[in-house]
DNA sequence: CATGAATGAGACTTCATTCAT
DNA sequence: TATGAATGAAGTCTCATTCAT
C-alpha cells in the first residue's frame, strides 16, 4: 500500500544498470550492496535477481556496454601495420573511446583488489593489456617501452582524473592527448635535438 | 610452567604488520580478514586486538612507517624555491622514496573505493596531493599542468608496476626516472624544437 | 489476435508432470525448483501455475496417478478374507503394483523429511500403512509382525533399489517376490523344521 | 539484558550437536535452519559458526561420532573369514551397533535427496555399502544376494522403525535379529526342507 | 600477552508465489 | 494459454569487534 504500482515496460533493467554504475563509481563495487541499489530504485532485492543472475553480472553487463568502443578499437588496431602513425592514431582513438568507457575503468581502477577474483575483472584487464600490446608492438629497448607506457598512462589516467582539473572537458582531453603524443614522439625529437646540438 | 614472566620483545606487533602488509598487497585490504592474518600468524584474532585497536589501525601503522620517506621529501620540498631544478630534484627523490613506499601506495591504488571512507585513506591521498602540489607550484597553463602530472604519473605507476617488466629493478627505476624528467623538461625542448624549425 | 479460443490438448500439463517426476526422482522434491522444471520444459514458471495451483499440487497429481494401482490393490484386499493365501496374493500384487508406483515411493522415501509437512506426504504414507494393515490383519505375536514387516520391506525396497543389482528386471522382481513369500511363509516352515528335528 | 550470561566452559559445542541431532531427526536436515538451532539454544547463529565451519559440518561431526560403532564393526569384519558364522556375527553386531547409530541413519534415510550432494552423505552411504559388501562377500546367485539384502534390510529398518511397534526395545531388537538370522539361514533350511519332502 | 567464546550487522542468493496483460 | 515482472520470506555464511579470564 502507498507504493506506486510502477506500470508495464518500466525499463527496469536499464534503470538498474544506471543506478549500479553510479553507485559503483561513487561508493565502490564491494561497498555497494544490492540492498542499496534496490532501495535507490524503489524495488526489492529479488527484483534485481530477476534481471541479473548475480551482482557480478550487473558489472559484466556494464563492462560489455561501456567497453565496446575499446573493443572495437582493438579490433581495428589488429588490422593496421605497426607503424608510428598507427600508434599515434591508436592513442588518438583511445582518448576518444575513453569518453564513454572512463567510468568502467574508473571502477576497475578503484576496486582492483576486489575485481582480481571476478571474471569480469579479467575481461576488463585483458582489454587494457590488449591495447597496450598493440601500442608496444615491435618491442624495442626498455626506454622505448617505458615511453609508450607513459604515453598510455597519460591518456588513461588523464581521462579518469580529468574531472579534478578545472576547464572544458574537450579542451582538457585535447591537451592530454597532445602531451601523450609528444611523449610517444620523443624518440624522433631526441634525435632532432641531437642534430640541433650538432648544428648549434 | 617455565613461562617467561614478562616476555619482552616477542615481536608480535612487527610480525602482524609484516603479514598484514603481505596480505593487503596480495589479496586487498577489504578482502583480507583478520581471521586470515591471525591464522597465517598462528595466533587468535583477539591477539591482533591486543596489539592494534582496529583493523584500520594496522594499515595506519603501515602507512606511517612506509610513508615516512615521502613525508620527509615533502618537508624538504617545502623549503626549496619553486624552480625547475627543484622540481627535477623532487622527481628524483620521489623515485627513491618509492623504493620503500611502493607497497603502501599499491594498497591505496587497488583499494581506493574502500579507503575512501577510512581516515588512513585520507592521509595517504593527502601525501600524494601534497607532493603533487609541490610539483605544480606556480601553476601555469593547462598544458604545463598536464605535463607535470604526466611526469609524476610515470614515476608513480612506474614504481607500482615495475615488476611486470623484465630486467634489473634499479635499471628500470633509472630509465623510468629519465623519461619522467624528459617529460618535465619538454617545455624547454619545445622551444628548442621551434627554434630548430625556424633555422631548418 | 488470432489465438485459438480454446486451444485443445497442448499436452503441457502432462509434460509438466513427466518432467517434474524425473527431476523429483533424480534431484529430490525440495531440491527441484519450479524454475528448473520450467527451464527444462522451455516455459515460464507462471505457466506451471496456470496448470497447477502449487508445487505440491504437481506432486499430488503424480501421487494420484502413479499410486492408483496400490489404491486398487488395497480396495481389493479389503474384500478378501484374512487368510494366509490372501496375504501371499497381496504380496504378489504389491510387487506388481510397484512396477508403476515405484518412482513415487522412491520420492516419498528420499524426501520423507520434506513430505512430512505436506498433505500429499500423508496420503502416500497412508497408502503404505493401509497396505501394511491388510498384511498384518489378525495381529499375532511380535515375531509374526516382524516377519510380515520384513517380507513387505523386502518387496518394497527391493523394487526401489532393484536397479543397483545386475540382471533382468522381471527376473529380479520374481526372485525378490519369492524370497518375500518365503519369509512370510516361515511360520509354517518353522513348524515343519521343528517336526523334522523331532523326526531327525 | 534479561539474558542469562551463560558462564565459562558452557560445553556449547556439545549442546549444539545434541540440539541439531534432535532437530535433524524430527524436522529433517534441510528443513532445520541454523536460526532454529540457535534459537533453541539461546545463542546467535554466529555462535554456531564459531563452533562449526558449516551446517554440513555439524552433521559431519554427528556422523563421525554416532557412526563409529559401525566403522569399528566393519574394521572387525574385514579381518574375519567369509564364513556363514561370520555373517551371522556381523548381523548380530550390526544390530547392536545400531543402538547408537540409528538416529544418524534415520537422518540419512529421510533426507537422502538432500544428502546426495553433501560429502557427509557419501560417507554415510559408504559405511552401509561397506557393511553390505562384507555380508555379501563371496557373492553367489541372485537369490542368495537378495536373501542377504533382505536380512540386512530387516535389521536396518527394524532399528529405524522400531519405535512404531509397541513393546520393550531390547525385546524387539532381539526378535528382529532372530528373524533376520533366520532369513540369512534359509539356504540351509531350504535344503533341509527339501530333504524332509523327500523323507515325507 | 593472549585466548575462547560470542555477538550484531549485514552480505549475497534462492524460492514459491502472484498478478496484470 | 501463457508471460514478464516483481515480491516477501528465508537461508547460509562472513566479518570486525568485545570481553572475561
Amino acid at each position: 500500500m502507498g507504493s506506486t504500482p510502477q506500470a508495464r515496460k518500466s525499463g527496469t533493467r536499464e534503470r538498474i544498470q544506471k543506478t549500479a554504475l553510479d553507485l559503483f563509481v561513487s561508493r565502490g563495487y564491494e561497498k555497494t550492496s544490492l540492498r542499496e541499489i534496490a532501495e535507490e530504485l524503489g524495488v526489492t532485492k529479488a527484483a534485481l535477481y530477476y534481471h541479473f543472475k548475480t551482482k557480478e553480472d550487473i558489472l559484466s553487463a556494464l563492462s560489455d556496454e561501456l567497453g565496446r568502443p575499446v573493443d572495437d578499437l582493438i579490433a581495428w588496431g589488429r588490422q593496421q601495420p605497426a607503424t608510428m602513425e598507427t600508434k599515434q592514431e591508436l592513442l588518438r582513438r583511445y582518448s576518444e573511446a575513453l569518453r564513454d568507457a572512463a567510468p568502467i575503468y574508473h571502477i576497475l581502477q578503484e576496486n582492483q583488489a576486489t575485481l582480481r577474483e571476478l571474471s569480469v575483472g579479467a575481461t576488463l584487464r585483458q582489454r587494457i593489456t590488449d591495447f597496450a600490446g598493440l601500442l608496444h608492438a615491435g618491442d624495442g629497448p626498455l626506454e622505448t617501452r617505458v615511453r609508450y607506457s607513459s604515453a598510455m598512462l597519460t591518456v588513461h589516467f588523464g581521462a579518469l582524473t580529468m574531472d579534478m582539473l578545472p576547464g572544458d572537458r574537450e579542451e582538457k582531453r585535447a591537451t592530454i592527448l597532445r602531451i601523450a603524443l609528444e611523449i610517444l614522439d620523443s624518440t624522433t625529437r631526441e634525435e632532432t635535438a641531437a642534430a640541433l646540438d650538432a648544428v648549434g
